[in-house]
RNA sequence: GGGCAAGUGGUGGAAUGGCAUACACGACAGACUUAAAAUCUGUUGGCUGCAAGGUCGUGAGGGUUCGACUCCCUCCUUGCCCACCA
């Protein structure tokens, strides 16, 4: 008979939710235990990825609750974004109607998997009770200069029509749709994130429970490089070009300049000379073109000469000066020194428009870098100077030191610190998002709106079709406001703030969710945070992580909390793949889990897909594994029928040592193996029969796993307390040492035979009985033992 | 081009210096059954052997070690992240 799940689930959810078991409340005689799960976009249904990603954490949370911890493990959403209004537009329908009804279904979904959560500190960023804060945030950060307007070149997607930030531009597509990106000229709002890059750089050594691959892409992308400014000062003229390079030592090598494009010198420089026309031709082109083709093709390097020297400040030496496209404005100054002998894309710039070229380096051996004409590649190892003055014969290492500090001492250039890291683009021209609480006035300019007058709400009804411009602009009764300072006609900014905002510190309003005065209690938070395990996808290793780090960081600063990182361990899980192949609706190798709730239940698919692979790896979906862990279950609900007066000691002593495996696999999330743990418990109970106290403990052990299975189970064996509140067993060590070990004998590191003694056997006797072993005597015969070696307890290796 | 992972039976995976393949899926066999399903019990890396056993075997090659899936070096393959980054 197969265990009634349906009925079995349906009752302790109800059970849970009518007795508050995962409420978490504030209990400073407990220590606390945060966990907390990455909260998800309202789409409307769950998927496998979601399932995996809370399984893993409500585990995580139920068995700390178990071990006594006080537990906040909340759940939200972050709703604001631009599917919503991609289906507004679709469905006829309001964001916010869309929104709010894909919130409802959501929480059916995942009420029905029956995950820990507190529900009364249910939060959506779409709310304003909840924007509110983030407009109070804003304008904080506004008051410190941390939020700023520039007008610059920004990505812009023709597509989604809006800006992009760095970050979400993926090879010069938009992250959303993949459409190529453009550039624009607009006013935008900033936040200073690097004023905090030194920060965000140095904590990265304390997160020693971070998966190492996601510090390392922090600091690549915060990305600090040493290296050194230098001066060309342009022939006939005062203005100096600076060049940053991590190269000093190749400095004598430099034959040519090369300028960004949109360098603001370029304009200057061509006015008026005989190339003008073609150079403007050339930067009209390129800045036509998409950063794709710019940024993609590495073949094609295109440039023209402006008609103006420079000088190299090291040798006097009077040098030209260029425009090409590979040189980006972005990165370092804008403008680059080439030395075509030792940097490969200088070197095929060299090549193509037949610009002169020196070597300053030598190979070991002078081998590659006997002349320039016989080069076929830039040599960009390491060798000792030439053609450089008083640094010939250096090594270049040394020599890169030497060069800069001589420079630096002579005015020709500085030693400089260089960051990867930009600031944060926030302005959104999108309807569904935090309007940033700003008012334009004709007389005072840029003036915050006053804290007592948030929320600044966004209005019900925008005209957004999905193109050209902020949505919130053809709203009169929303754009059209007083100015909080004079109190003449103004209006009010109609850009919403990028989502990433929202995400930025949900984890701290889960602490105190329903406060007004603040966005977070301080005391609350003071006993909450940090949060203590944090698990999400990989996708977000840099930019929510980051973000959150930052305003963590923002936070401590205005003396709201005592630390400054949010999140002290971080665990990554895998994907979920069919077939090889990520899940997705664009592939049709969609596994819907609510299909599989129906067919088995919750507890099996919670069974299942902690068991197909360890939670950082990518996890394949296999149907037949699902029956495998629901034919499991089954094995384990039918032992309740057979239970014995007394289980005979090999049972206890099998009980206690899944109870020791189990708890040390789910300490390291190794969940998998926690279960095959379990696995090997039934097995043996179904050679020798357990009783009810056995019985009760593996109950227990599983209870993490399959919740709603094991609370029957549990009432069933007669106790009237949820299972949430039995605290997690105790291994008793002396049922796990046992009386006789099996010895493993090795000769010359081979395996050979094994022996069983009495644990305590004195070493010279264990070697003798070794020696004497008949099956082991006939591999020795009369060849002498060189060498005994004996690892206690475990082998004995006699090399002969 | 740079960085980080990973590569083990038919399959998912286990073992992080000490019996390679735990646990499961699949397959095969037996018990129960009129029969099937379900359940229970076995067997299940390759080669060789009637058997006991032997021998090979963790992407390839080398090294360290009494002993290597595990540590080191070189290479190959796959995945992820970053990238005209000066």
């Amino acid at each position: 008979m197969l265990y009634n799940f349906k009925e079995i689930e349906e009752k302790w959810q109800r059970f849970w939710q009518e007795n508050s078991i995962f409420k978490a409340k504030h209990s400073p005689e407990k220590k606390k235990f945060y966990c907390l799960e990455m909260f998800p976009y309202p789409s409307g249904k769950i998927h496998m990825g979601h399932v995996r990603n809370y399984t893993i954490g409500d585990v995580y949370s139920r068995y700390q609750r178990q071990k006594g911890y006080e537990v906040l493990h909340p759940m939200g959403f972050d709703a604001f974004g631009q599917p919503a209004e991609n289906a507004a537009i679709k469905n006829k329908t309001k964001p916010d109607d869309w929104t709010h009804k894909c919130i409802e279904w959501m929480k059916v979904e995942l009420k029905k998997m029956g995950f820990s959560y507190d529900w009364e500190r249910e939060l959506s960023t779409c709310d304003s009770s909840y924007y509110k804060w983030n407009q109070w945030i804003f304008l904080k950060m506004f008051e410190r200069g941390l939020a700023y307007k520039k007008a610059s070149g920004v990505n812009w997607c023709p597509s989604c029509s809006t800006t992009l930030a760095n970050e979400e531009v993926i090879e010069g597509e938009c992250w959303r749709c993949h459409s190529p990106v453009e550039q624009k000229e607009l006013e935008q709002w900033y936040l200073k994130i690097t004023e905090y890059k030194e920060r965000l750089l140095e904590d990265l050594k304390q997160l020693d429970k971070w998966p190492p691959r996601v510090i390392a892409m922090q600091s690549n992308w915060i990305g600090k490089s040493q290296g050194t400014e230098i001066y060309f000062r342009l022939k006939d003229s005062d203005k100096v070009i600076t060049v940053f390079t991590t190269r000093a030592d190749t400095i004598f090598g430099a034959t040519y300049v090369v300028l960004a494009p949109e360098h603001p010198l370029v304009k200057e420089i061509i006015r008026g000379r005989p190339q003008e026309k073609e150079a403007l031709t050339f930067i009209e082109r390129v800045s036509q073109e998409s950063k794709i083709s710019r940024v993609k093709e590495d073949v094609k390097k295109e440039g023209v000469w402006t008609g103006a020297y420079c000088i190299n400040p090291v040798n006097r030496e009077v040098i030209l000066v260029w425009i090409a496209d590979y040189v980006l404005m972005e990165y370092g100054t804008g403008a680059i020194m080439a030395v075509p002998a030792h940097d490969q894309r200088d070197f095929l710039f060299t090549k193509e428009h037949n610009l002169p070229m020196r070597i300053v380096i030598k190979s070991p051996g002078h081998q590659v870098t006997r002349s320039p004409e016989e080069m076929r590649e830039a040599y960009e190892g390491d060798g000792l100077q030439v053609n450089s003055g008083e640094f010939d014969g250096l090594a270049n290492q040394e020599a890169k030191i030497k060069i800069a500090q001589w420079m630096e001492k002579e005015g020709m250039g500085k030693i400089v610190t260089h960051w990867r890291l930009r600031d944060w683009l926030i302005s959104r021209q999108r309807y569904w998002g935090t309007p940033i609480p700003i008012v334009y006035c004709p007389k005072c300019g840029i003036v915050p709106v006053p804290y007592e007058a948030l929320p600044v709400e966004l209005p019900e009804d925008a005209p957004f079709t999905g193109e050209g411009g902020s949505p919130l602009g053809k709203v009169k009764e929303f754009v059209d406001t007083v100015c909080p300072k004079c109190q003449e006609k103004a209006r009010r900014e109609t850009d919403t703030m990028a989502t990433f905002f929202d995400s930025s510190w949900y984890f701290l309003r889960f602490c105190s969710p329903q406060d007004e005065n603040n966005p977070f209690d301080v005391k609350e938070a003071k006993y909450w945070m940090p949060v203590d395990q944090y698990i999400g996808g990989i996708e977000h290793a840099i930019l929510h992580l980051l973000y959150s780090r930052f305003f963590t960081k923002f936070f401590q600063d205005l003396g709201m909390i005592d630390f400054h990182e949010p999140f002290k361990s971080l665990l990554t899980q895998g994907m979920v793949l069919k077939d090889g192949e990520v899940m997705s609706k664009s592939r049709g190798n969609i596994v819907d889990p609510d299909s599989i709730i129906q067919k088995y239940g919750a507890d099996t698919l919670r069974l299942f897909i902690l068991f197909a692979a360890p939670p950082e790896t990518e996890l394949e979906w296999d149907d037949r594994g699902i029956e495998g862990a629901f034919k499991f279950l089954n094995r384990l609900w039918r032992i309740q029928d057979n239970l014995k007066e007394k289980a005979d000691l090999q049972v206890y002593r099998a009980l206690h040592k899944a109870i020791k495996k189990v708890t040390a696999d789910i300490e390291e999330f190794k969940f998998n193996t926690a279960i095959a743990g379990l696995m090997e418990l039934v097995n043996a109970i179904y050679q020798s029969g357990a009783d009810k106290e056995v019985f009760s403990q593996l109950v227990v052990l599983i209870s993490p796993i399959a919740p709603h299975f094991s609370e029957e189970l549990w009432q069933g064996l007669g106790h009237s307390e949820s299972i949430t509140r039995a605290p997690w067993p105790r291994a008793d060590e002396s049922l796990l040492t046992e009386e006789n070990i099996t010895i493993v004998i090795q000769i010359n590191g081979k395996h050979r035979g094994t022996i069983v003694v009495s644990k305590d056997i004195a070493e010279e006797e264990l070697k003798q009985r070794c020696l004497n072993e008949p099956g082991i005597k006939k591999w020795i015969e009369d060849k002498p033992a060189k060498k005994i070696i004996v690892v206690p307890g475990k082998l004995v290796n006699i090399v002969i």
